[in-house]
DNA sequence: GTGGTCTAGACCACT
DNA sequence: GTGGTCTAGACCACG
């Protein structure tokens, strides 16, 4: 499920916050869903679980899950993600990307076509 | 023109490069344009000529750009960039920034304008 | 009344420490008043008994209750409580706050405006 | 200069954090003046280099200090803070500070002066 | 020499 | 058994 490229230049953490997100954002995680403890996660990927923490954390910082003592980590409902700031930042994100692709020859038609299906494939899998 | 932040977090050879880029895609440079050569542009920055060579060498590595030894680098020609692995990897990003501004509320129409205003602002500045 | 939020990070124990500190400082709680029994209010807030005990020891150590063994806890009388010590540390707290925000722009009047707000606010609800 | 509790059950890199963000706040650090190196504090204060990492990655975090890899630390210009929630936050405790005072019996006179003072004092130093 | 990442393992508080 | 803190020490990329 959660895998890792260890000969990457990107941190261990980065990737993981990266897939984990993913999950959360397609849905295969549910609201207040558990996710697994550090200790196990680590284990299962043979990785500190001081890297697993630091990936959840960063997670925390950024809204999509939170972390009790005690208990676990769990997803953060939608709807309260303090989002303002994040949209703007992914829609700049956007832009630059959008740009660079169209300078590449790729059509608008094609680029839109993707944000559609995008769209479709967001809320099942 | 070339505005880097020496307090980033991001190494200046990065910021470069994507600054670079940025020139290019939005056609600022043109095809064929001669880029400043590594020593003019390190005194006009203050910045050690490795810190641009090694932006130079990424842009080429990315395809952007070709060096002549002994004549200077240039702008490569639209045409001629091999751009099929690094569309494929742009529209991924744009696959997963979609997806997680759609996560956190943002409408679809709001995505797609996004979009088209890019379009037209591209060819332009 | 006790409204507690079991996602928070912040302890249970400590929570309820500072709810039932501000009813107190409010006024809601007058002096001499009991409290409802440890049980009761584990019941009521579907928590265990230790986690509400924790909570009132912690408030006996700091002077706001007392504890009769076999009738219940209390609010203590104002004139009982010995505030030297604990004066000293929230004007610490205060001045540390205070120099905070002047650092971040706030200007003077705006934080004795607070202040007073608060004293008129105090007493009431 | 930086006295550490290792007794106190509040996290040394969050003693640091505080003690670091007072400086800052009572201009002891200056605009852009570099923070002593990860390693070198580590070594002065008995603690691990991890520790002192994690309270400068926290104060960064909270925008005092930025960390550039390969040159430093070093105290973020007061322009380029973003207050606004932080001053919201600040202000909350503020009020709740405030009324455990008053209720505790102090004056309002003394803790307007209390204010008053730090304002005086917080500019020298 | 700088910050950043990561491992191996210990200990603590909370539930 | 949970997340969180901390130590001791290694290795990497940046300048």
């Amino acid at each position: 499920m959660l895998q890792l490229d260890f000969r990457s230049r990107v941190p261990v953490y980065e990737q993981l916050t990266e897939k984990i997100k993913e999950l959360i954002v397609h849905k295969v995680l549910a609201s207040d869903e558990q996710l697994p403890s550090v200790r196990e996660l680590a284990l299962e990927l043979t990785v500190n679980p001081n890297t697993i923490q630091k990936a959840y954390r960063e997670l925390e910082r950024q809204g999509y899950i939170y972390s009790a003592p005690g208990k676990g980590s769990f997803v953060k409902p939608i709807e309260q993600i303090d989002n303002t700031r994040q949209k703007e930042e992914l829609l700049e994100q956007l832009r630059k990307i959008t740009a660079e692709l169209l300078y590449l020859g790729t059509s608008i038609e094609e680029i839109l076509a993707t944000i559609q299906k995008t769209k479709k494939g967001g809320g099942e899998k």
